[in-house]
DNA sequence: CAGTCAATAT
DNA sequence: CATATTGACT
């Protein structure tokens, strides 16, 4: 990269800020932006969250405290690493045991929280630096799978965090292999060259629990993954994710964690013609402390359009949502030469998703 | 654009 | 394996 392109870099650097203190919140911002980066701040970890996986804004480095009152903090770390951001976490307090903690899980730096001009004017290099080291990274990925094999690949992947099952499992098998102890030998390694995962949240009971009052909310018909996400309130939780646990949930009954190993029993009951909107068909086994079955008058205040016969576009404001797709069955005759008439966008799905995290409910609290 | 599905990838 | 992503369709 030549130096006109750096020098280009550092005055594009987008700094995401994040404190619940709003004075330091403030002068932080203020800072930042005499330091000629742009910036956008926000209070809570979980707003942080929520702007990271939307996708629609990029951000080349996050400033948290993760002390955050709604306890996404380490959810917004989490994320922005999966992000292959760098994460410069701000304290508050002389909190060491976060500092270690935050540091294991992908933080970049820990900093005490008044926020010192000279770190600030530095922050370019960090980015730069991250940058070029994710590129090698990212090199180093796709010439080196094959030659490694799995295992150590696999271990990358899988320590996460989170799940210390796997990571015990893991540590099984390498024992297995290799009689060593690297235990700690990795971990350094692993710190250094970043942890790095295929993030890939669990539907808890709590989650699959959210997700199911929403769609008792909605009601048959009306059940779509954009207004599930939003009755959910589940930072980070994208649509993607929405809409595949939702075809999950319609095609096969779904099982929670835990009666996944109870009961191996496939009881395939043939699969009815569905309509567009449906409910999911999910056993009692799965439905957490819900009971939407039992009072049927769910439609409490619901007087929405009587989904009839609304299919003339109702040209209602398009910034709110404003529409309900007019399927009607599927498996029309089909077949029918649509031309290239439309073939003019073939777009992607839309970028609203981005990665999520495992463990998402368990930081949660704001249970409804 | 958003929902949906089957197929496929991780 | 459970989930995520994709492509084609409505």
């Amino acid at each position: 990269m030549s130096n006109a392109s750096y020098h280009a870099l550092i005055h594009d650097i987008h700094v995401l800020l994040v404190d619940h203190d709003s004075e330091g919140l403030i002068s932080t911002a203020k800072m930042l932006e005499l330091c000629s980066y742009k910036v956008t701040s926000v209070e809570l970890a979980s707003s942080g969250l929520s702007l990271l996986s939307s996708g629609h804004s990029h951000f080349d480095i996050v400033m948290a405290n993760i002390n955050s009152p709604d306890l996404h903090g380490f959810n917004l770390l989490q994320q922005a690493v999966d992000m292959d951001l760098p994460v410069i976490l701000m304290s508050d307090e002389d909190n060491a045991f976060l500092a270690m903690r935050a540091l294991q899980n992908g933080a970049f730096l820990c900093m005490q929280k008044p926020a010192k001009m000279e770190m600030l004017t530095c922050l370019w290099q960090h980015v730069l630096r991250e940058k070029k080291w994710i590129c090698k990274e990212k090199e180093r990925e796709v010439a080196g799978i094959e030659i490694r094999g799995d295992f150590r690949e696999e271990y990358i992947n899988d320590i996460g965090v989170d799940n210390m099952k796997n990571e015990d499992k893991l540590k099984e098998k390498i024992r297995g292999e290799k009689r060593k102890n690297e235990d700690e030998e990795y971990d350094l390694e692993n710190r250094n060259k970043r942890i790095k995962r295929k993030s890939c949240i669990e539907w808890t009971q709590q989650l699959h629990g959210k997700f199911m009052d929403a769609i008792a909310q909605l009601g048959e018909g009306r059940c779509f993954p954009k207004e599930i996400q939003d009755l959910m309130n589940v930072p980070g939780l994208t649509r993607m994710q929405i809409a595949s646990h939702l075809q999950k949930c319609r095609n096969h009954n779904w099982l929670g964690p835990q009666e996944r190993k109870s009961l191996p029993t496939r009881t395939h009951t043939q699969e009815e013609a569905r309509k567009f909107g449906s409910l999911p068909r999910l056993g009692k086994t799965s439905f957490p402390r819900c009971q939407i079955e039992e009072n049927h008058e769910i439609n409490r205040g619901n007087e929405f359009m009587p989904n009839d016969g609304g299919h003339g576009n109702r040209p209602i404001a398009p910034t709110l949502r404003s529409h309900q797709p007019h399927y009607e069955p599927f498996l029309s005759s089909s077949s029918n030469a649509t031309p290239a008439t439309n073939f003019s966008l073939n777009r992607r799905h839309q970028a609203d998703d981005f990665y999520s995290f495992p463990d998402i409910d368990d930081l949660i609290c704001n249970k409804n």
